[in-house]
DNA sequence: AATGAATTGTTATGTTATAACGAAACTGAT
DNA sequence: ATCAGTTTCGTTATAACATAACAATTCATT
């Protein structure tokens, strides 16, 4: 698989690439669904993938207001609903925080691991924790509609344990 | 096991009985680690238990001042600090809210059930979540800290599946 | 009572998010 | 091309959540 694609990237990766394809899989997207991808949710979602770590939302609204800009937070906060709708950004709740989505295709709910020390997000996919999840609670009585599952810790890269 | 200690507790539950309970276990944890349990982190806790749904800061204020009080929100957050510290609450950072800890002898990481419907919370402890998390997160790379899991969805009672 | 530490009071401010309403831009039909 | 309906965006105001900094008080111990 790329680099990009599963787990966190390699420090030295062409990131330039990883928002050009982000910005692709979006205009694809739209394109599909007759969803208007603006000029505006075009720049939020370039300045999210600005990095791999989740970006606030005043974050990206100072981003946007660097030179002179006059953007309000209601602005951010639309192109953020408008973007999470399509799958293209998912919000970490333990960060208050949002994150491109590098497999925006298809819907799913995310499982991320948040390195503390870095910041990076890596969105996993473990089948056997929705299961295990849909299992507890089942057990609970319990019909799941949208799993939270947000794991803080420390990354290879950041431990030191990578080849660099 | 009893009413409140997994899942769902019933509707019709004495719920006086979990608000003593829980007080009774802050106290006697306290008691054992030398921590005080004063009167303001009583009543937090006390209001935290009002009900089994998590309960924001700023309502936990309202309900101190109802009757003229004066408490400001950091008094709130400080007692709030406390009894996280001490795993007598846990935050649902998906609601940022607070709700009760019903087995707080033992520190763990929660994993929560919450009914979209009620907004009740229920905190399971599934080996197999634990496991599939740890091992996903291996494969990335990745050292778990803090797993933060708060499953959204429908509880049996609202679903009406139940005996009532 | 004197001391030092923990707790609480108080004021101010920072951070995240939404409500409400009007203007502008786009879409599709005539 | 213009009109009507819809969506998007601008603007102002405010709601909701959380912490910083410092003073006053309370508590445990001597």
């Amino acid at each position: 698989m790329a680099d990009t694609e599963l787990g966190f990237p390699n420090p030295g990766h062409d990131h330039a690439q990883c928002i050009d394809d982000a910005i692709s899989a979006a205009e694809q997207i739209c394109a599909t669904r007759r969803a208007r991808f603006t000029r505006l949710r075009r720049d939020v979602l370039g300045l999210i993938w600005h990095s791999h770590a989740p970006v606030g939302a005043y974050d990206l609204l100072a981003m946007m207001n660097k030179d002179g800009g006059r953007v309000a937070p209601m602005t951010v906060y639309r192109a953020l609903d408008f973007l999470m709708e399509h799958g293209l950004v998912h919000r970490i709740a333990s960060r208050n925080a949002y994150v491109g989505c590098n497999h925006p295709e298809a819907r799913h709910a995310g499982q991320f691991l948040i390195c503390r020390d870095c910041g990076r997000v890596a969105e996993i996919e473990e089948e056997a924790i929705q299961q295990a999840v849909r299992k507890g609670a089942f057990r609970a009585g319990f019909d799941v509609t949208t799993p939270v599952i947000e794991i803080e810790g420390q990354c290879l890269d950041c431990r030191g344990g990578g080849d660099g």
